[in-house]
RNA sequence: GCGGAUGUGGCGGAAUUGGCAGACGCGCUAGACUCAGGAUCUAGUGUCCGAUAAGGACGUGGAGGUUCGAAUCCUCUCAUCCGCACCA
């Protein structure tokens, strides 16, 4: 007996493809011209310590096919693999264990490493880099410090940042610091007093992405804001051309979306607003004032919230993408955080709105916008003047208005704004309805009398010399009017946000900055990037990286021969945040390219040659963050030149989901008696009680304790009974994970491959079913005794396998499967390609007779999926080459056709008979065929027909009468 | 609340894009072989009526519609999942 054996044939072959370099990646210049290149990138893992689950093999089986594919196909492949190592678990881990967190990356990258070898992936293994090698984040340092010495230049209208920054003589004028300041205003990556999400718990800043429902995306642990000096970098001046730059690429629509909104381009007008003069406190210094210094114009003249304009009067500007409501802003409101809050509160409001600003300052993000969202507010006790209709409207601070987005405040149109209508109604403010809503809308009377909010466009009413006019009029016209008057001017805004780039913590890469310092030690305020030659500025040694809960970071820890730095007789002190995760993997692509280059970050011609990626595949959950960190960062190397192409990703699919096998639940009561699903409901607490209140605990059972029943599932023992039937998320609490080495063990890699790849569409979330392996499994042992004499002592081919010609059918289901295998290959339907090989394996194991020729033919076809087994057979059939290397075969039309073709009658639409016609019979032969058959005479019996269709190679349909 | 996606047998899923619904696999049933089986082979397997036949009816979340013909197109509706969530 020798049986199918995947434990001894899988590792073999993989020792076999690593001493023969079987899938290096080809030197593109020596191809010939006519070699098409073709770049196949799996989102690199963090490698943590849990290793692989199964959700990783799916996408990486995927461009593993398609790599496999493309080769035989005679392209040229780069298929790279790498790790993204820096991260918050492996800290957390050395803080936990006090173990080096290279140590403990390391031990992972080498785990993942044999696991992904076990796979059979065809990855240039020479090519691998992980993030936080020296050689690796030297170029991420690099690449942050073009970032740094890269400007954006807002009257060059180019849209693109500039390489040299002109210093107006004026700022030159007052000195070096002036000069550092008017350069940070204008930096990709610049430090800024940010309003940050601070993480206590993790001892670091977050980014906006990172927070989730207020609470760290890592681990769950509340957020705060604090104000804190941080790197930005200004992706908000990419926000429109990651926006364009959307268009081309072949994404999936979901992700597009997602970024499309994210960056939340919005269109409106800027609109200004006289304060009511000799209410305010205008002398006292404003906030403003005292943040930004006289620098504070430079650094916001794309965004003023508010300014002091003409005869001294305070000016207060917002964003509104409704100017056509102008005439029916009734107040106006200013977020807690607004520069110019001091300057707008009246000496006898003071008390009241100073306890409420830091009543809200103390509220998380959670809290602020948790709960029913109930409106809470303050009057200032200033008035500002509506430019529409020179009104006095009163100006409020309330915590629904955000500071980050817009200018930080609003005027409010409760008449057609949601929450400025429920604002209006909580604080008896006049609601003022100046868009008409149609004649028969359900409310439209009490939207008239400011009794309910109209948010919809429509024609102008109340509105002075616009009335009657369409809202798009209505907003070009008055924007316009006002913008002669210098009120207004045409605006748009983008829910984008800077990234916050900084991180407290010290596993990740060390920013190349250094602070000058005088004789004293303090910092000057002048900064500079670590010159290229002392790159990288790599980690210091460290005892204790632990987070004491204040925003310092670990590296500030470090001794002076790592922290303090004399270039040219000036000394400095290191920057000691760190980067975020994101970092490395913003570039990892281009490294791949060139990884052993120690002169520069790509060679230029390798670059021009494999890039951009033509296909990326990975999961959806970076379909906002690092998917649109990567395109900002690739921008900016492409404005400087670094990079040929604007856009990395050409081609982005997302594997689905794999949840744990389907569970059945149930519930019982304390005593342990089962009780019904719907006897099982949640009371006001959210647990799940019985209809009189007593508690109940969930409980699950087995497949064998379940049945079927009307459309729900039972318990066997107790058909009254109801069970819930789902699949969840694997995670290790639910203790459904499944572990790809157990799997493998049990299987081989092969049946693991190939299972993942037959569960379904790649983008489908699925569950886990691990007797579905055990179907594949069986396929490969029937591929096995296609060829191999599985009774016989000794490995030998079976004598079924004949060097004979195929008969007619063998040689039309081979081409069949050619085609479909290529053609479902190429479109990514794995599912449906393996579908159809299967096909061919029964068909031929039915067959007494098997053509060597059409056997290996179909084993080039599988090699794809199966990599190991069909090496193994192929090698059994006589061949001393690698199956890797053979041509893909291709498929001849002409041992598709069948010398008839089974077709179906219809009558009145309904199948009644079947006939058997020519393939390329016409419509009216099949016809005269139908109408002449038994059954279908039969079937009309003594009615008319009346009409009748045929398609040819399809259907006849007659309809009768 | 807004946005997106998806609804097909007991289960995962096919269906050449308007033309035989249920490919392929799991599971299940029966038979063969077997000391045994998570082995192999063969046959069957959408539901209902019918006798276990012949035959028939129904059937792609639901209700309408377009069409000779609809899982596929249109309208309404329900359910589930995933994003976003005071962005003015």
């Amino acid at each position: 007996m020798v049986r199918y054996n995947p434990n001894e044939i899988e590792p073999r072959w993989q020792s076999y493809w690593e001493e023969h370099q079987t899938f290096a990646t080809p030197d593109l210049a020596s191809a010939g011209a006519n070699t098409v290149k073709r770049y196949v990138l799996d989102m690199f893992p963090y490698p943590s310590g849990d290793g692989l689950h199964v959700g990783h093999p799916e996408g990486y089986t995927a461009t593993d096919i398609v790599a496999r594919f493309a080769r035989a196909r005679g392209e040229c492949v780069l298929h790279p693999m790498g790790f993204d190592a820096f991260g918050l678990p492996a800290e957390e881990h050395a803080i936990r264990t006090g173990e080096h967190p290279r140590v403990q990356t390391q031990r992972n990258i080498d785990n993942f490493t044999r696991q992904l070898k076990m796979l059979g992936f065809s990855y240039d293994w020479n090519r691998v880099l992980a993030t936080t090698d020296e050689g690796y984040y030297r170029w991420t340092q690099w690449i942050f410090l073009v970032l740094y010495d890269t400007w954006f230049d807002a009257q060059a209208q180019t849209g693109r940042p500039i390489a040299e920054l002109p210093i107006p003589a004026e700022v030159t004028a007052e000195g070096e610091r002036a000069v550092e300041l008017y350069r940070d205003s204008r930096r990709l990556a610049y430090l800024d007093d940010a309003l940050v999400n601070w993480c206590a718990a993790l001892g670091t800043v977050l980014a906006n992405e990172e927070v989730v429902d207020g609470k760290s995306e890592v681990g769950g642990h509340p957020v705060k804001r604090i104000p804190l000096r941080q790197w930005m970098l200004r992706i908000t001046d990419y926000a429109e051309r990651l926006l364009d730059g959307l268009a081309d690429l072949d994404w999936p629509t979901g992700i597009k979306k997602l970024q499309y909104d994210w960056i939340g381009r919005s269109t409106g007008a800027e609109v200004d607003f006289y304060l009511r003069p000799g209410e305010t406190s205008s002398n006292a210094a404003g906030d403003a004032d005292a943040a930004g210094g006289p620098f504070v114009a430079w650094k916001r003249d794309r965004q003023t919230s508010g300014f002091t304009g003409e005869a001294g009067r305070d000016c207060l500007r917002v964003y509104t993408t409704r100017p056509d409501t102008l005439f029916g802003a009734t107040y106006m409101v200013v977020s807690p955080e607004h520069p110019l809050i001091n300057r707008l509160v009246t000496a006898e409001r003071k008390p009241e709105v100073d306890a409420y600003c830091e009543k809200a300052s103390f509220k998380s993000d959670r809290e602020r916008t948790d709960g029913d969202r109930a409106k809470s507010g303050v009057f200032t006790g200033s008035h500002a003047i509506n430019p529409a209709n020179g009104l006095s409207i009163p100006v409020w601070v309330a915590d629904y208005v955000l500071a980050g987005y817009g200018t930080g405040a609003i005027m409010a149109v409760p008449a057609h704004d949601i929450r400025d209508f429920e604002f209006a109604i909580a604080y008896d403010l006049p609601v003022i309805a100046v868009v008409d809503p149609p004649a028969d809308h359900e409310q439209r009377d009490e939207i008239l009398a400011g009794k309910a909010c109209f948010a919809a466009e429509g024609n102008a009413i109340n509105s002075g010399e616009y009335n009657g006019l369409a809202t798009a009029q209505v907003k070009a016209d008055l924007t316009s009017k006002l913008a002669q008057q210098g009120l207004a001017r045409e605006a748009v805004n983008y829910k984008l946000r800077d990234w916050l780039f900084s991180r407290q913590r010290f596993w990740g890469e060390p920013f190349p900055i250094l602070h000058e310092i005088d004789a004293e030690g303090n910092p000057t305020g002048i900064k500079r990037g670590v010159p290229d030659n002392q790159l990288p500025v790599t980690l210091p040694q460290l005892e204790d990286f632990k987070p004491h809960g204040r925003p310092e970071p670990p590296l500030a820890k470090a001794d002076d021969d790592w922290l303090i730095v004399e270039i040219d007789g000036k000394r400095y002190r290191r920057e000691t945040n760190t980067m975020p995760q994101w970092a490395g993997s913003c570039w990892y692509y281009l490294r791949y390219i060139d990884p052993q280059n120690t002169e520069r970050l790509i060679d230029p011609e390798l670059e021009r040659a494999w890039m951009p990626v033509d296909l990326y595949v990975g999961g959806a959950e970076h379909a906002v963050l690092h998917l649109l960190y990567s395109r900002f960062w690739h921008k900016v190397l492409f404005d400087r030149g670094h990079v040929s192409c604007p856009e990395p990703f050409t081609k982005l699919v997302n594997q689905g989901m794999i949840l744990g096998e389907v569970e059945f639940t149930g519930y019982v009561d304390e005593s342990g008696k089962p009780v019904s699903v719907k006897n099982a409901r949640k009371d006001a607490e959210g647990n799940r009680v019985t209809k009189d209140n007593r508690p109940v605990e969930s409980v699950r059972y087995a497949e064998d304790q379940v049945e079927k029943q009307g459309d729900g599932f039972v318990l066997t023992s107790d058909p009254t009974i109801k069970l819930d039937s789902r699949a969840f998320k694997m995670s290790k609490t639910r203790g459904n994970v499944v572990n790809p080495d157990g799997v493998v063990r049990d299987y081989g890699a092969d049946s693991l491959r190939l299972y993942e790849m037959f569960m379904g569409p790649l983008e489908a979330t699925k569950p886990w079913v691990m007797n579905g392996v055990g179907g594949v499994r069986g396929f490969l042992d029937r591929v096995w005794r296609l060829i191999v004499d599985e009774k016989s002592d000794e490995l030998c081919v079976s004598d079924a396998v004949v060097d004979m010609e195929c008969d007619e059918e063998q040689l039309r289901v081979l081409h069949q499967t050619i085609r479909k295998v290529t053609d479902d290959t190429q479109a990514m339907s794995f599912n449906t390609a393996i579908a159809k090989m299967m096909e061919f394996s029964n068909h031929f194991t039915r067959c007494e007779k098997r053509p060597r020729a059409a056997l290996e033919t179909f084993l080039i076809l599988l090699n794809p999926y199966a990599p190991h087994l069909c090496e193994e057979l192929w090698s059994i059939l006589g061949h001393t080459e690698s199956i890797a290397l053979q041509p893909w075969p291709v498929w001849d039309e002409a041992a598709l056709a069948e010398s008839s073709i089974e077709i179906p009658v219809q009558i009145n639409g309904k199948l009644k008979a079947k006939i058997h016609v020519s393939p390329d019979a016409t419509a009216d032969q099949m016809i005269c065929v139908a109408i002449a058959d038994e059954q279908v005479i039969a079937a009309v019996g003594d009615k008319q027909i009346v009409k009748k269709i045929g398609v040819p190679g399809r259907m006849v349909n007659l309809v009768v009468k």
